[in-house]
DNA sequence: CGCGACTTTGACCCTGATCAAAATCCGTGG
DNA sequence: CCACGGATTTTGATCAGGGTCAAAGTCGCG
C-alpha cells in the first residue's frame, strides 16, 4: 500500500503495473513492443466497438472511459491515472470509449504481439488476470454505488476514491485533485451536474470538505467521508 | 453462439466454460481437483470478505451475487446459471456473497491447486482471463443500466439478458424463465419491488410481454425490448 | 478586459420510493 | 381435495429525492 511508485527506467511505466514484474531480457522485449503516445485533452484514445488492436499503460495525465445510450445519455465507467492499464479487452473490440481529460502520455502495446509475449512469460499473463480481477471488484463496488447509494453517499464515495488512488500513486492526499468536470462526475455517479454541485456545497456547509477551487478539494477528515460512503 | 452446450463427460462441466479447452491428460488432472457440491435455495455458497479458497463452476440451478451497505441496502451484482463460473477472485477474499436461488449443483476447485495447474497449462489461464474480461464488459453494461436507464428500460434490459443467456445455454427463449424473486430483480436493477411489479404490468398492458405466472414471462418480440433497452 | 464555457443557485416538477392494503401464491395439514 | 395461513406480489395513494428549466455567478483564456 505504502509502496512509493517509481518510473521504470526501461519503459517509463510506473511500477504499479504489470511491467514491474519483468526483469532484464523480458523487459527488453517488452520495450521493443511499445511506442509512446500522447493525447491532448478531449481527444479520443479509442472508440467503443473499435478493433482492440492496442492496449495502453497511462504514464501521466487522466482518462475517462464511457459508454453511450442511443439517445446520448452517457455513463462514465471509470477514470484512469498514471500507472493505470487501459484497453484490457482480449476480445476483438473495445467495450467503451476512452478519452483524455488532462494531457495524457501512455505506452502503447500492439495487442497481438503482447499476447505472444504472454506465451513466453506466463507470469505476465498472471499479472494481467490479477488486474482484470481487481477491475471487476471495482466495477461491483460501482454497481453498489449506482444502484443503492444516495447522492450524498455517491459524492462522498467519489472523493474518497480520488483520495485513495492519489495516495496509492504516492501523491499526498492532503488536497484532492479533481481533474474532471462536474459533468464528468455526474455521468460517473449517475447524477446531474446540478445535483453534484448542490451536494458538494452541502458537504462544504456541513464542514466535511473545503472547496479550494473547482479542481481542488480538501477533505476535513476521510473517516467522515468513509462512514457516509459505506452507508453507516 | 448457436453452439449446443454439452455436459463434459469427464467432469460434468458444461463446455461453455474453460473446461472444454482441455483434452486427455489435462482433463484428468482437472477432474482430480474438483469435488461436486450441492446447495439448497437460500443457502450461502460463500460470503463477501471470506477467504477465497475455492472457485466454482455452476452445473445446474441459479445463483445470485450481492454486496451490502452498512444499513442493509443490497445490490445484486449478477446472476449465474448452468455453465457460469463463480469466484473468479485471485486475491485473498471474495468481493461479494454468493447465494443459491434454485437448488444448485457445482464443481468446486481448490483455488491454490487450480493455480498450480495454470502453470502447467497456460491456455487454461488464458481462458480464465477471457472470462474475466467478458465479465468486466458485462459489469460496464450494468453500470450504464444502473446509472442512466429508466425503470422501464431497466426491466426490458433484464428480460432481454435472461432471454439471451437462456438461448446461449441452448434452451429455448420462447418463454423466459425467471427463477428469482421480485425482490432480487429490484436489487439487481436498483429499483424497489413495487416499481418492478408496476413496470411489468405496464409492459404487459402495452402488449410487449405476457405474464404466464410469476416465474415465467413470454416476450411478444425481443426486438421491442431491445429498442427499449438501448434507449432508442 | 471581454466573452464563452462551466458552475452554482433557485423554483418547480416528475419518476420512482414509501406506506398501506388487497390479491395471489404455495406449502401444510385435515 | 380443500381449507388455512404466511409469504410474495400487485395495486393504490401519497411523498420526496433528485431531475429539469432558468438565471446568475465564476472561471479562464485570448
Amino acid at each position: 500500500m505504502a509502496v512509493r511508485p517509481q518510473i521504470c527506467e526501461a519503459c517509463s511505466i510506473k511500477d504499479l503495473t504489470f511491467c514491474s514484474a519483468l526483469h532484464g531480457d523480458e523487459h527488453d522485449q517488452l520495450r521493443q513492443l511499445l511506442t509512446h503516445a500522447h493525447y491532448d485533452p478531449h481527444t479520443t484514445i479509442f472508440h467503443e466497438a473499435e478493433d482492440a488492436d492496442y492496449v495502453f499503460n497511462v504514464t501521466s495525465g487522466s482518462v475517462k472511459l464511457y459508454k453511450l445510450l442511443g439517445d446520448g445519455r452517457r455513463q462514465i465507467t471509470g477514470f484512469l491515472f498514471a500507472g493505470d492499464f487501459l484497453g484490457l479487452a482480449l476480445n476483438a473490440n473495445y467495450s467503451y470509449t476512452a478519452e483524455a481529460i488532462e494531457p495524457v502520455t501512455a505506452c502503447r502495446f500492439p495487442r497481438q504481439k503482447l499476447e505472444k509475449l504472454f506465451d513466453k512469460f506466463p507470469h505476465l499473463e498472471k499479472r494481467m488476470l490479477g488486474m482484470a480481477v481487481d477491475e471487476l471488484a471495482a466495477a461491483q463496488d460501482q454497481m453498489l454505488l449506482l444502484g443503492r447509494k444516495t447522492a450524498k453517499e455517491k459524492v462522498a464515495s467519489f472523493l474518497l476514491m480520488l483520495a485513495r488512488r492519489q495516495e496509492h500513486r504516492g501523491e499526498s492526499s492532503e488536497t484532492i485533485n479533481v481533474p474532471m468536470s462536474r459533468s464528468d462526475i455526474a455521468d460517473y455517479l449517475g447524477l446531474t451536474i446540478e445535483t453534484v454541485s448542490r451536494t458538494l456545497t452541502q458537504l462544504r456547509k456541513e464542514a466535511m470538505i473545503t472547496l479550494k477551487d473547482n479542481r481542488h478539494i480538501e477533505a476535513v477528515g476521510l473517516d467522515m467521508l468513509e462512514d457516509l460512503a459505506e452507508g453507516l
